[in-house]
DNA sequence: TCTTCATGGCGAACACTGTACGCCTTGCGA
DNA sequence: TCGCAAGGCGTACAGTGTTCGCCATGAAGA
């Protein structure tokens, strides 16, 4: 190796998150981060072939963080009760991080397709309901689940709710899930 | 007025349209845009102030076609059968035409905050669930049943399931809702 | 100690994007 | 016939992601 480097992939990633978090997609820019890093646009490119590469880092952060939300939240409960507090927790993390969350499930390959940060994610939750509802392979159960917590948590940050709040509109559907989860 | 104009705000917003349906956000670009309709790029400016202003005018035909689909789904039935009907219409809608469903619920101002094609939307879903639960202004029902379609909508359209697709998770799901709906 | 050589940041450029502003042809109303 | 204004045109600006060749660097090999 020639001289010491200035820059390292994993800092390219915290300013990256940085720029993400307080801006979204928008605020990421290339030339943006080189500036924050002291350095020229092209330079990033020895790190990250290209924008998507950097962007797709950024989302295996987020479901990293989002699989251990969910793990803390579900541990040492039974199984009802790990039900109800993995839901909340994989609010709670979409509230917390609402432009890493909203990356999270663009268009592309299912993140089941292959081992990695979203199989993990998956897992995790197929563990939560089956174990909820008796199958621990209930992948109807478990589609079902993630589509309504992922529908809530993108309804509820598109402003959609208003100031008024969903008015108990989680609770309700995921008392509602979690009825006929354990009925069926 | 002068002389016949060569464009009108309405073929504008159809060739966008089609730019939109065939290649998503990115397709929609406003100098493609000017050269389909055989025109300079800035003389589009002369009917929309901006490119938002023309994907607003998209989200809005959006609206009005998901609000026409649950509407023609759910006529004439009875609550249950009514409710699993906008459910499955607004699914196939999601379905037909995956782009301009996604634009729906990008962060904004809520639909139901003043009148609008997203507020006639809301209003039928409130009819719907309202005939089932009982409550005619049941708001939490509403928005559960919502967030279930929304969230199913989008993991189908971003692939997240893949091949063997969802295996059944939106009628477990649906009818795990319905269940508590009229239970409650 | 001298030479070689890959590493990594730099600089400039390309092909795009959305958008603003002034011009100037056009054709209707008076 | 004349004035007027609507509307498309041309140009330009600022921004984007990305590419490519250059060159200083500093650690290895002779």
């Amino acid at each position: 190796m020639p001289y010491p480097a200035k820059l390292t992939a994993e800092q390219i990633l915290a300013a990256a998150l940085t720029l993400f978090q307080t801006g979204g997609d928008e605020a990421l820019s290339m030339r943006l981060l080189a500036e924050r890093l002291g350095v020229r646009p092209s330079s990033l490119y020895r790190y990250y072939p290209e924008r998507g590469a950097l962007v797709e880092a950024l989302e295996h952060h987020a479901l990293r963080e989002l699989h251990a939300a969910l793990r803390d939240a579900a541990s040492d409960k039974r199984p009802d009760d790990a039900f109800v507090a993995a839901a909340h927790g994989y609010l709670a993390y979409a509230r917390a991080q609402p432009r890493l969350y909203s990356l999270l499930f663009a268009p592309k390959a299912p993140y089941t397709a292959e081992p990695g940060p979203g199989k993990n994610l998956w897992n995790e939750i197929l563990r939560i309901v089956g174990a909820l509802t008796g199958d621990p392979d209930d992948t109807a159960a478990a589609v079902a689940f993630c589509a309504f917590l992922h529908g809530f948590a993108l309804l509820e940050s598109s402003g959609q709710f208003g100031l008024s709040g969903p008015r108990g509109g989680f609770e309700r559907g995921l008392a509602a899930l979690q009825l006929g989860f354990s009925a069926g």
